[in-house]
DNA sequence: CGGAATCCGGAGTGATACTG
DNA sequence: CAGTATCACTCCGGATTCCG
């Protein structure tokens, strides 16, 4: 049941953290991050594809939130370890159902959209085939 | 525990959902048509600052990932009604512990940031205070 | 009413080079 | 090693216009 009504606007609360999980990056760190600390370095040759400067900006913005902590150790070289904040560690809980229901239900997707896909391929040829026969 | 490693990959399967959750509108969709069908209208004129297009496209993209169903009438004037699937009723069902927990540490979220921007802003005002003492 | 097509600006993202 | 700064590009998303 939906007790409380949804905010439809833009700010709603719940945007401030889908911007936060639903970005390219964040989600990925908060997962490799959940049970260990890692460097910055560790992290980049790690995640696969990421930039250094995306990095970089994604862990901000985690620190920001309060969702990661940033340690700097003042050696040289500088060494910088990155560990979930238990508030992060609860919304990687909350992640990890939202992971399941994918494994789960990903196959019914992917045949919805291979369905879908070949409807729509089916409906413009129907379309081409009819308006050259017409 | 993490007893299945995570994929680092940008195409994770994880990814596939992310990326209808996290844009702008998905969400928002999901959430209203869970106890209810409603018309393309009721949709644009219910959800705050969607546009016209925007709704299109993102009943589209959950149409073809097997969330939302969509039914036309062929009436005039025309009339489309939009409902969630039962795949999307188990997806809504997840994503509200997410909506649960943002409300739930909303309040620290917004404390943190305001820590960090605080804390930020006093490194500039410092930065800059030594920079011209200095 | 519901939707497609087009144009266009801005935000997000990445490659590169530089710094401490 | 761990960033920061700059430039260039892509793509999202909004406004507008036209269609059935």
């Amino acid at each position: 049941m939906d007790a409380f009504q949804w905010d439809t606007r833009e700010d709603c609360d719940v945007r401030q953290i889908l911007d936060r999980i639903g970005d390219k990056w964040s989600l990925l760190v908060i997962a490799l991050l959940d049970d260990q600390s890692m460097r910055f370095t560790e992290l980049k040759k790690t995640i696969d594809g990421v930039s250094q400067r995306m990095l970089t900006v994604t862990l901000r913005q985690l620190e920001r939130d309060g969702l990661v902590s940033r340690t700097v150790h003042p050696v040289v070289p500088p060494r910088v370890d990155y560990e979930l904040t238990p508030l992060g560690v609860t919304l990687h809980a909350t992640i990890q159902s939202l992971v399941t229901w994918t494994e789960t239900h990903q196959s019914q997707i992917a045949a919805a959209r291979a369905a879908y896909d070949a409807r729509e391929s089916a409906v413009t040829a129907s379309g081409k085939a009819s308006s050259s026969a017409g």
